[in-house]
DNA sequence: TAATCAAATTTTAATGATTACAAATTTAAA
DNA sequence: TTTAAATTTGTAATCATTAAAATTTGATTA
């Protein structure tokens, strides 16, 4: 996406387009990674040598206020984040540590059982190996 | 449930019921409340005054190993455990705090998306507002 | 342009959950 | 009883995240 694109996306939910927000959102929308605060941090810190990670902490937790990102959290004590906000599930292999997307039919996603709640968040994820670590460890 | 019962539990995945074990996973079991490690610790020390939090910590990363109970991670920076180690989903209500237990018809929960992939474990939840706190809110 | 002000970022320190490690205690076997 | 192994404890370390205060940036106004 370009940066024309980015700084849409960032007023479109209210939130001014600085440089580091820029930086930060266009990473989690190209990498499509569901990074750490930590990994992002590592990786715009070889191209803004004065980042400071508190502002990626900032900008995170800003953009998950504002529903420009979500929170995935898999393994304990540690916060991934994911700009595709739409409703869709996560496996994470044990072996190689990758997050994939899973598309869900979300028709019917929602047990009869939460009629009466008021749902604000659906969270659904695997644990596991993924093929390519399944054919790897065969052989 | 009765200590001879949870005993056996113990005993049926190879760990050695000691005084504590027994202790924690009985808390586990007639609570059902998915505690964090801390709830633990503050409910049993009142009981058994010498109870180290290690201990509470220890007991449970093998409770996990050892498929007794199961790490629930709904919000970040909170770990929590469940000693119901079938496949079911939660719903933590945002205002109460309270976890909620829910029976999920466990058929076609797997995406044909993962077809390939071996999948340990599946983990379904859901944030929001629960019914007695909806309530609350409109009086 | 220069002064002003708020927002954004940085720096440093604090917090809190979890783990590491070694010592002490208990349990069970020899 | 002796001894070794398992369990528990206490303390310190680690690591992710947040808090608070200082500094910088960038727009706005005089
Ligand atoms: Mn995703
Ligand atoms: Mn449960
Ligand atoms: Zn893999
Ligand atoms: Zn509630």
């Amino acid at each position: 996406m370009q940066q024309k694109k980015v700084e849409q996306l960032l007023k479109q939910h209210d939130i001014k387009p600085s440089y580091h927000r820029i930086k930060i959102l266009s990473y989690l929308l190209e990498k499509k990674n569901h990074p750490t605060a930590d990994m992002i941090y590592q990786e715009l810190v070889k191209e803004i040598p004065t980042l400071s990670k508190t502002t990626v902490y900032n900008t995170l937790n800003l953009f998950v206020e504002k529903n420009v990102a979500i929170i995935i959290t898999i393994d304990e004590n540690e916060t991934r984040y994911d700009a595709d906000i739409s409703l869709h599930g996560h496996f994470k292999c044990s072996s190689c540590g990758k997050i994939y997307d899973i598309r869900l039919n979300t028709a019917g996603i929602i047990p009869d059982e939460l009629e009466k709640f008021q749902i604000d968040e659906s969270h659904i994820y695997f644990k596991g190996t993924c093929p390519l670590c399944l054919k790897k460890a065969l052989s």
